[in-house]
DNA sequence: CCAACCTTGACAGTATCTTGTTAAGGTTAG
DNA sequence: CTAACCTTAACAAGATACTGTCAAGGTTGG
């Protein structure tokens, strides 16, 4: 199926669609002609990403983020890190890169 | 000690640091007043969200999400569902950089 | 061949996020 | 008590994310 049934099908936009694959959140297939060929898994996939923004109320940039979050170990790493951090307040030295850290934080600003 | 203090030991606002805490990023304790009382483990997690948001070049609400993809089971169980409907590569995935990493990254290099 | 669809890329408008600032008042410590 | 800090709430400016639309060209299938 190509993007413009698909987008009919979930009720969005074929742009939509492409976006959601730039972010990862949907994975179609293509053509030999390089055409987005969209499966059943597909449209299930992308019709739950939507389903999911609405219910938890977050961008599609964020579930994105979300799955990097499960699938890649160093980003899960990082994140109980944060969360251990957060959590606690015993006391504990800033033993990361705390001047690159710091930087970061005055530029940003 | 109090906001004003945390934020120049980090380089930062004290806007940002009440920012941070309303994502979820970082939990001060409080005094009986009800004035914010940052720890070194407070101030560790504030350093180190800003830097995971440039390193992973997510938005603090990604961020956010992320810790609730990795606290949260419900959400969690959404996520492995929609990976496991999309399937295939998270590379992919990799493609969503912001304006705002790149010029942190660029000010960071 | 042709109509209808698709591709990527870029530009633009709108919505939302991020950050600062101000106001009105409370807390802390000298 | 006072100075200096803090609180929340709100408004506003600037930056960014999201989405539509257009352009120039390629694919598909009759």
């Amino acid at each position: 199926m190509r993007v413009g049934d698909a987008a009919r099908q979930l009720g969005t936009s074929a742009r939509m669609l492409r976006y959601a694959e730039q972010l990862g959140l949907v994975a179609p297939a293509r053509t030999a002609g390089g055409y987005r060929d969209y499966g059943q898994r597909d449209l299930a996939a992308a019709a739950f990403a939507l389903e999911l923004q609405a219910r938890h109320r977050v961008t599609p940039a964020a579930l994105a983020f979300g799955l990097r979050a499960l699938e890649d170990p160093e980003v899960a790493g990082s994140l109980r890190r944060l969360a251990r951090l957060r959590g606690g307040d015993a006391a504990t030295a800033l033993d990361f890169e705390t001047a690159k850290a710091r930087r970061l934080l005055r530029l940003a600003s």
